[in-house]
DNA sequence: GATGTGACGACTG
DNA sequence: CCAGTCGCCACAT
């Protein structure tokens, strides 16, 4: 077929918050990803802060926002909340170290191949 | 629109 | 390292 302009192109159309949420679930077990990291896979770059807001939103259980942290290294969480301790348990759980708040990026950052990304992310 | 609020991030001292 | 500042962007008021 010929293409005709007046035929929107057909893709994979996700809302914003779903690709958001879509990238999180990817993040594997034993591997963490900053926010800011999680908007540019999700093609929103610049849009680190509206990720928080759509996991906060997402209360769905089957989301690992345990995974999500501060380019820093450190949980966003004051220390001193619960979601700080609940977060610092999941990831012990999933085998990540957390030290005064903060994990170790250089070992414990998810560092997808491009493969990995193209057979993933449906947009 | 204007304004205030974040589970952010880059920069600065 | 840290704390503060500022820019940023989606949302709620």
């Amino acid at each position: 077929m010929t293409y005709n302009h007046t035929m929107p192109i057909q893709t994979q159309q996700l809302q914003p918050a779903q690709r958001i949420i879509h990238v999180v679930k990817l993040i594997p077990q034993g591997k963490v990803l900053p926010y800011g990291k999680v908007a540019d896979l999700a093609g929103l770059p610049g849009r680190a802060r509206y990720v928080s807001t759509a996991l906060k939103q997402s209360k769905d259980g089957q989301v690992p926002w345990h995974r999500v942290i501060s380019a820093s290294g450190k949980l966003a969480f004051p220390p001193d909340s619960a979601l700080f301790r609940i977060q610092t348990e999941l990831l012990w759980n999933d085998n990540v170290e957390v030290n005064q708040g903060k994990v170790n990026l250089s070992t414990d950052m998810w560092q997808p191949d491009i493969a990995t990304l193209v057979l993933s992310l449906p947009f």
